[in-house]
DNA sequence: GACCTTCTCACCTACGTGTTAAGC
DNA sequence: TCGCTTAACACGTAGGTGAGAAGG
């Protein structure tokens, strides 16, 4: 096992294999301050979305591309006094020792969309030029607090996470070329947002958010007009 | 040549390949009063909406699913007195002697969105269990009159075409496994609404015209309320 | 003038936002 | 009470309709 990125002998492809988070300035103003996503029960998109760009994969041959969610410690948070803390060890305790190479196992890999978790972006399988001739985004991804079948991820209000991009080589045995993790991405999941900063961010640069922008601007410090 | 369905020697699949549409009484409302399908410089969504259910595929080969329109006669096509009658000879002269199996012809099947007018599947490539598990709905195809570029039908207005189904199994070679065609999706391109018989059945059954549904509830005979 | 095309428009569908108040 | 979750809501984005006037 211990499946690594383009290093199996034999393998021609993915030698140069390169994976960059798109947009990462705006993912990094949101760390800086502790990220936070929304859980809801019929599912809720992640804002900013994840978006990565690929090269160096063999533009003929088939990959999926797939997304999951590890904790990213073993605590639950509280949002006290203008800050996160610790309260306590996590609940369902998936923990931290968390493989990469389990994605491989399994079949129907880009059929189910809900295997333990995993989010497979909706143009897989296809070929490594697909993926590499623009960026791939993943805005379709829904986060959920609920069994809730189709799609949707499934995490714990309260818990950190550290979302993970694996590339599948697609073909009569599947082959993990590529797990890539980045830090930016990460965030607590929550069922109302907790620091206004956090919401302040969303609603700048979220244009479904942009109902209460105008609001701001209108009303700027909450003078009549 | 002539490759056929399922008639290769050594291929044991899809020997038992059925493509068959679904909702085949609508389109057969449109069909007997003469459908016709608006077509716009942007581009405009085909109604009714091309859906077919396939059984009989290998579920773990790769398959796309492509769609043309091919000329329906070589008619330019006037209504007049309320009826279609034919106004001389086509125009561009694609003709009808318009063979099923040049679509296996080049590279990048999957890639482009208009290679000679054809439109393929988004889901495309995928495997034969995708395309089998529930109905496979063309909903996003575009009809336009003008060069467009992206994934759009480029057709010629006041022509007569018909809708083509192609399956082709995606490997190192491309393979045509089906070439299906209805006759209840014949219609006519227009750039704007000939028979108001087809105008009313497009506002009963399209949710996207329900205003105008509405407005003939509201006040069906012309009275004031 | 007759025929066909183009453009703008009001009115929908469909659904992504944070807010707010109620629930537990 | 307090902390967290849920559901209804107003208000956006995004885009699919035919109508009707204007253009060629």
């Amino acid at each position: 096992r211990e499946l690594q990125a383009g290093r199996e002998k034999g393998d021609p492809t993915e030698r140069e294999l390169k994976v960059s988070l798109e947009e990462a300035e705006l993912w990094s103003k949101f760390q800086h301050i502790t990220n936070e996503m929304i859980v809801t029960k019929n599912g809720r998109r992640m804002f900013p979305v994840l978006k990565v760009s690929v090269s160096g994969l063999d533009p003929s041959s088939m990959y999926s591309l797939l997304l999951d969610f590890a904790p990213a410690d073993s605590s639950r948070w509280k949002f006290v006094n203008g800050e996160w803390v610790s309260a306590g060890k996590a609940e369902c305790g998936r923990g931290l020792a968390h493989g990469g190479d389990d994605v491989t196992e399994g079949r129907g890999l880009a059929e189910g969309r809900d295997h333990g978790g995993i989010y497979i972006h909706p143009d897989s399988p296809n070929f490594g030029a697909h993926w590499m001739k623009a960026a791939v985004t993943f805005n379709k991804v829904k986060l959920t607090n609920k069994v809730n079948g189709a799609g949707q991820i499934m995490l714990t209000s309260l818990h950190r996470y550290q979302p993970r991009l694996h590339i599948v080589c697609v073909g009569t045995r599947h082959r993990l070329v590529s797990n890539v993790s980045f830090k930016e991405t990460q965030f607590i999941a929550v069922t109302a947002y907790q620091n206004e900063e956090i919401t302040a961010l969303k609603i700048k640069y979220n244009p479904f958010a942009k109902a209460f922008l105008d609001a701001k601007e209108r009303n700027p410090g909450g003078r009549g007009l």
